[in-house]
RNA sequence: GCCCGGGUGGCGGAACAGGCAGACGCACUCGGCUUAAACCCGAGGGUCGAAAGACGUGCGGGUUCAAAUCCCGCCCCGGGCACCA
């Protein structure tokens, strides 16, 4: 026993056990993980990392209980287990935070994550604190800068001049993935879109294999993430379709995922912003009406734009496209219904089968040509057929269905050099550049002469300069801008005067690898270890909620296959499970201090103790499930808790006493617990294990109060596997149990209780009998029983002889030990 | 509109692979302890019914000796995508 710790206690305090195990645990450090010398095999289990805006709140407390039920049950398993906790430290909160208080954004950040890292200990996480890393730190982001320029020389770094998502309210670009429903993800400010050159890194060259490599991940990735995942990327297959334009000499390409459906078409569209139709409108006489158009659709917000049931406008460009097909001639249109940036930016209209040229040819009075049969008519209708039948109206394709006349179609254009099948995709590439300070300068110098040119490795990282004196607010460009010592340098290939970019990272790239630096998160020399990652990577198992579905998973499955090219990794995807936990909701809605349904989590712990939210987080319902707090109660956890701890006073027996002795009735239910909680904690239903240890509960207080008594050395096997068990969700409680059994610290390190397959073998079971499919009678019959013995059996019982009736069973069903059903004659 | 999930007591939720529906807990009721209340301990309960029994996993059908579980058709709820050609 260790000196001074008060173990005789008669009352479970709470208060007491937490003050007295946390600093055993600091000096014991049970959860380092990656010594040279360990044998053990190796597990990685990540919890998402947090940003830290403040101090721990519900949620993360949920997440990291999860998290931490899996590691420490690893670790019970035998296993050497890498838990580590990190912070995602860039990001707009502290930039807004300091503006508003004027204080500087790395102090407001640090601060905040020496509280988390101190609540974090105090929750009694399972981590790894000798890995700890921020991602605003610069020997983090030095790697972020590394890693750019990499993909700069690889050319999946690039900058273009496009039409970008703009938010207004944080004066800076947003990714595709960071609009949600036409607003900004971070601040639900409405959307615009305006046309600037920004950095991009080039995810749509990943898009097949993004996709094709969510097959291997079915059934340890949600259904519902894959799902997003393949939504969000929208492959879709089609072909593409050259049309000669009218006094043009290059022809234009068109995708279109019915090419069967050419003949059909009857006018032609280019998106109003795209360069295209810049150029056609030149000479056609409509520049005023064109660019007055233009004027309008840029000023329209997303949400509005993106309406479809706006009605179609546009401008006929005076000009005409050729039907490769037929050779006839399409009125070419600029409209906004037209994107331009999906495919090539024009598209050939069939408004018979396409509801939104259908609205467009209402709009324009254009014809409507039939190709595909149907029994309404569209230009009756004013509905599109989509249906598949045979085309008419179609020369050579007409009595062929879809798929035949796809086949048929390509075949032609291809032959006649005017067409190919081809595959677009939804994703876009992602835009990287910010206009905000608190973030990954981004390491390119720009030179006149030279032009874009890479900061030299050796000269990384680029630093933030220091924001005193500078003007963080937001004013649509880069703060950076303004630091002129900073930004001024000589253009390292030619030596004249130039300029640092000024823009810094988005925040995801920061989080597109920080599970590789926690192998080895104080290299200097290197992002990552290749060794460290061949022996640790990929993620067992990743823990986090479901708000990432698309953006920081996908960017960080890009990033793994991006390393997989350059050969720094061996593998493709970074997480071989991933569990998404749902949130912490109040009274049916989210928490907010505005709904006045916010919970503090502070406050929770202060009342209930960190092991009782902890269990009640875990035994809600299963992880993935939102848990609203108003359906729970932490006061019952306490109470629970209690029960448990208590046994460990009752034990009289010394340890080590032989269990083999004990009373077997309750070896049974003990060990036959052991094992249904073992199989649930491995199918994360967390809530059932946590059942079935509140069952071992209740038998060992029976076996003490009214059964073979506080001596038995069963019911000293018992309360030990409690207290293991209980490990996984209240370690301090675990903790205090174990050292009132006898034991030295730490329960975390004591083993899963083996269960011996004898006593989970039952000695007799219950077997069912049924007449008709309703059961009339039961039967404690031997497990090992013969399917005639237990029909005789069955047959003579007095329950079923009354319940048969006299009639001559016309059927038995046995299906040996559980079950025999009678069908009466 | 399209694509995923999901509907089980008053509530959160159990039910491995078609075989006792409702584990475990909350709330509730009753009893014990207490001067009293809380805490704690014990007991109870799907619904209807006095009982025997009947009915019961969103609704309607089907397969099967047997369906919460499998199949078909609906309804409702949650989520994702949505002018992507």
């Amino acid at each position: 026993m260790r000196k001074g710790l008060i173990v005789d206690a008669v009352e479970y305090d709470v208060e007491a056990i937490q003050d007295r195990w946390l600093p055993v645990w600091d000096d014991l450090a049970p959860f380092r993980s990656g010594k040279p010398d360990d044998p053990r095999p190796r597990k990685y289990v990540l919890d998402m990392f947090p940003y830290p805006s403040g101090d721990l709140h519900m949620g993360h407390a949920e997440a990291y209980a999860i998290g931490d039920v899996i590691a420490r049950y690893w670790v019970q398993k035998g296993f050497n287990v890498m838990h580590p906790i990190g912070w995602d430290a860039f990001g707009l909160p502290a930039e807004n935070a300091a503006i508003r208080r004027g204080a500087n954004p790395k102090t407001w950040t640090y601060d905040n994550i020496a509280q988390q890292r101190e609540s974090m200990r105090r929750y009694a996480c399972s981590f790894d604190w000798d890995r700890t890393l921020n991602t605003c730190d610069p020997q983090y982001y030095h790697w972020n800068q590394w890693l750019f320029l990499k993909m700069f020389e690889r050319g999946l770094a690039y900058r273009k001049a496009s039409s970008v998502n703009w938010c207004p309210n944080d004066q800076t670009v947003l990714a595709n993935e960071q609009v949600v429903n036409g607003k900004c993800e971070r601040c639900d400010t409405v959307v615009v879109k305006k046309k600037l050159t920004q950095w991009y890194l080039r995810i749509t060259d990943y898009a097949e294999r993004l996709l094709d490599d969510m097959r291997p991940l079915e059934g340890t990735w949600p259904d519902k993430v894959l799902t997003m995942q393949r939504n969000w990327i929208g492959r879709s297959v089609g072909a593409e379709v050259q049309f000669e334009i009218e006094g043009r000499d290059e022809p234009v390409t068109v995708y279109t995922t019915r090419p069967d459906t050419l003949y059909g078409a009857t006018f032609f569209v280019v998106a109003v912003d795209s360069d295209l139709a810049a150029e056609l409108v030149q000479g056609s006489g409509v520049e005023q009406q064109f660019a007055d158009y233009l004027a309008g659709v840029s000023t329209m917000s997303e949400i509005d734009r993106m309406s479809a049931e706006r009605p179609k406008t546009g401008v006929f460009l005076q000009r005409y496209a050729i039907n490769p097909v037929n050779g006839e001639k399409l009125p070419v249109y600029a409209s906004d219904y037209v994107l331009a940036d999906y495919g090539t930016g024009a598209i050939m209209a069939v408004p018979a089968h396409d509801q939104r040229d259908l609205d467009f040819a209402r709009a324009f009075d254009l014809p409507v040509r039939v190709v595909v049969q149907s029994e309404e008519d569209p230009a009756q209708t004013w509905v599109a057929t989509a249906d598949d039948g045979p085309h008419v109206n179609s020369g050579p394709l007409d009595g062929l269905g879809t798929a035949e006349a796809v086949e048929k179609v390509i075949e032609e254009l291809a032959g006649a050099n005017r067409g190919r099948a081809a595959v677009n995709y939804r994703l876009r590439d992602w835009l990287i550049s910010r206009q905000r300070y608190w973030g990954t300068p981004i390491p390119i110098i720009h030179c006149p002469t030279c032009g874009e040119v890479p900061v030299p490795e050796d000269q990384l990282p680029v630093e933030l300069p220091d924001p005193a004196g500078l003007d963080l607010q937001p004013k649509g460009t880069s703060p950076l801008g303004a630091a002129s010592e900073w930004l001024n340098v000589d253009c390292p290939r030619c030596g004249g005067p130039a300029k640092r970019d000024s823009d810094t990272m988005d925040t995801f790239v920061d989080s597109s690898w920080y599970f590789l630096r926690f192998l080895d998160p104080h290299r200097s020399d290197a992002p990552f270890d290749p060794q460290q990652a061949r022996d640790w990577m990929p993620v067992d198992q990743y823990v986090g909620g479901v708000t990432h579905a698309i953006l920081h998973l996908l960017y960080a499955r890009f990033f793994t296959k991006v390393l997989h090219d350059m050969g720094m990794v061996d593998f493709t995807e970074p997480f071989s499970s991933l569990l998404n936990q749902g949130m912490v909701v109040m009274d049916g809605s989210a928490m907010s201090k505005s709904r006045g349904n916010l919970v503090r989590l502070s406050d929770e712990l202060a009342v209930h103790g960190v092991d009782a939210v902890r269990l009640t987080m875990v035994f809600a319902g299963p992880p993935e499930d939102d848990i609203d707090w108003a359906d729970v109660s932490p006061a019952a956890s306490v109470r629970f808790l209690t029960r448990a701890w208590r046994l460990s006073g009752d034990v009289t027996s010394e340890p080590g006493v032989d269990p083999a002795s004990g009373d077997i009735g309750l070896r049974r239910t003990i060990h036959r617990l052991i094992h249904d909680a073992d199989h649930a904690v491995e199918s994360f239903r967390f809530n059932v294990a946590v059942a079935k240890v509140m069952e071992m509960v209740n038998a060992t207080r029976k076996a003490i109060d009214s059964g073979p008594g506080p001596a038995d050395p069963a019911v000293r096997e018992a309360a030990e596997a409690v207290a293991i068990l209980l490990s996984l969700v209240a370690p301090y409680t675990a903790e205090d149990m174990w050292a009132r059994l006898g034991h030295e610290p730490s329960v975390a390190l004591a083993g899963w209780p083996t269960v011996d397959p004898e006593l989970v073998r039952a000695l007799a079971v219950t077997c069912v009998v049924q007449v008709a499919g309703k059961v009339k009678a039961r039967l404690e019959v031997d497990p090992e029983i013969g399917e005639e013995d237990l029909q005789a059996l069955a047959l003579s019982d007095p329950a079923i002889v009354a319940a048969l009736d006299g009639a001559t069973p016309r059927r038995v069903i046995v299906r040996a030990p559980k079950l025999v059903n009678i069908v009466p004659g």
